[in-house]
DNA sequence: AAATGTGGCAACCGCCTGCTA
DNA sequence: TTAGCAGGCGGTTGCCACATT
């Protein structure tokens, strides 16, 4: 007798919690449906809020005739029903974006989602969780620090296999600029450019703590600019990258390098630069069979790099 | 052919935040 | 000022399809 009111009795006692500790139940559970949506409810949905539009999901699932929570109705419409919505078949642009953006700003999927039109945030985290992260694992990077996994470099080892002379490419100058270097700024003037644009965006729209937190974003962006927490690593380790061949590497050891580069094409505008490379850095980009794509790696010493590139204005005429 | 393992993804859960009365 | 509420968000779960044994 007893056990036939316990589902009841469970669901009381945990409405009473949820309120005792001072925060409403979404949604009467009793009766509601969940799991998987129907087509018949999808259409309702739809047919609702193409009158109404959207809002109001508390009430929404009465007047549209759904034994649903609200807040079912509000994920089945943004993550699935709604227009302009892509579904799958994420292009490498999309790919890289999404890496760049979680390397800034984690996981907030709601704010990468925000930049790659038509997808969602449960899509890009599904996305995430299920083939970027491992990518990135596969090439020795942590998906969540975007830094190599500690313990799995060495560089010797790679240096003595590519036959590489240090020595050489430090007195071969423009040898070292072009192209590693060029794609290493490429990738800085990237962020940096995505920087720009979240401070310019909340200094025009925004109150003053989101502009905090686009300003800790900016921090947050030059300290992951280092992918090496620790300098003694700098000469002896660099990630190993299973299915990788490595093209292209560059290091310098001591002072700065520092030279014209350009006139090139970069994203479509010709730029000429005088680049200043600092201290200790390197870099090297490695090709990833697994799936065609390339892969770059940069080191900075003292979490500054930003700043020491200096890029001109895209030249006109040439 | 059946059992088991694995990956992908839709949906749910519960915490957090901002708005409003 | 504050409590209640709605909606947003990220983490997690569970189902399903496909692969492997």
């Amino acid at each position: 007798m007893l056990s036939s009111y316990l589902p009841t009795l469970a669901i009381f006692l945990e409405n009473e919690k949820n309120i005792a500790m001072g925060r409403a139940p979404c949604c009467d559970k009793n009766g509601l449906k969940k799991g998987a949506w129907t087509a018949e409810e999808d259409q309702k949905l739809i047919q609702y809020i193409q009158v109404h539009g959207p809002g109001k999901w508390t009430n929404l699932p009465k007047n549209a005739g759904l034994q649903r929570c609200g807040k079912s109705c509000r994920l089945r419409w943004t993550n699935y029903l709604r227009p302009g919505i892509k579904r799958g078949g994420f292009s490498t642009e999309e790919d890289e974006t999404i890496i760049q953006l979680h390397s800034v700003v984690g996981n907030r999927w709601s704010a990468i989602a925000a930049r790659l039109p038509g997808r969602t945030d449960n899509e890009v985290k599904n996305y995430w969780n299920t083939n970027l992260s491992k990518r990135l694992s596969r090439r020795g990077i942590d998906p969540v620090t975007h830094n190599p996994h500690p313990n799995s470099f060495d560089l010797s080892a790679i240096l003595n296999s590519t036959k590489v002379n240090l020595l050489s490419l430090l007195l071969g100058l423009q040898t070292l600029i072009n192209p590693e270097i060029i794609k290493l700024a490429n990738s800085l003037l990237l962020s940096h450019t995505e920087t720009q644009e979240l401070l310019l965006h909340s200094q025009n729209s925004q109150g003053p703590e989101l502009l905090l937190q686009n300003l800790e974003q900016n921090q947050l962006l030059h300290n992951q600019s280092s992918i090496f927490q620790d300098n003694n690593q700098l000469h002896n380790q660099v990630p190993e990258i299973p299915h990788c061949t490595l093209q292209n590497i560059s290091c310098s050891s001591s002072q700065s390098m520092q030279g014209n580069v350009g006139p090139y094409l970069m994203n479509g505008q010709i730029f000429q630069e005088n680049m200043m490379v600092p201290l200790q850095n390197y870099s090297f980009s490695a090709f990833d069979a697994s799936d065609n794509s390339t892969v770059q790696f940069l080191n900075n010493n003292n979490n500054q790099n930003s700043q020491n590139f200096s890029f001109d204005t895209p030249l006109s005429g040439i």
